[in-house]
DNA sequence: CGATTGACGTACG
DNA sequence: TCGTACGCCAATC
């Protein structure tokens, strides 16, 4: 992520959404991961809030990589079926059972790591 | 403008 | 291991 995301300039939600895209194919992260990615630490409530809008957000966010700290599916009934969110994760090889990802901590993708070299 | 709310996370028993 | 409690902070009511 360029360093001219900040919060003055840029807006929150577009921090999250920048972070959010940047995330590969195939791979998750956390909400948290996220929060301290943008450098709002301990904002990963506001993650989820901004996912909350992010079906408005153009381009689309892929947000159904995004999960919580225990790799749970927490927010796949804001997506059109319950089913939504796994079918996509699915669909990238991502396995999902009981609302949960499997194999989370080996998908797991660090943003920091992306994004440390800026 | 104070109270409420979350697609979270950590601590504690 | 599991459920409850609380902190977190911006958006919304």
């Amino acid at each position: 992520m360029p360093q001219n995301l900040n919060k003055t300039t840029i807006d929150f939600f577009e921090m999250v959404y920048a972070v959010v895209r940047l995330i590969p194919r195939g791979r998750v992260t956390s909400y948290g991961a996220v929060a301290n990615s943008i450098g709002t630490k301990g904002t990963s409530r506001m993650v989820g809030w901004a996912m909350n809008a992010s079906h408005t957000a153009r381009p689309k966010v892929p947000a159904h990589r995004v999960v919580n700290r225990n790799g749970m599916l927490t927010g796949k009934h804001h997506f059109g079926n319950n089913n939504e969110m796994q079918m996509l994760l699915e669909k990238e090889g991502i396995k999902v059972a009981e609302d949960k990802v499997v194999e989370f901590k080996k998908l797991f993708w660090n943003p920091l790591i992306e994004i440390k070299i800026k």
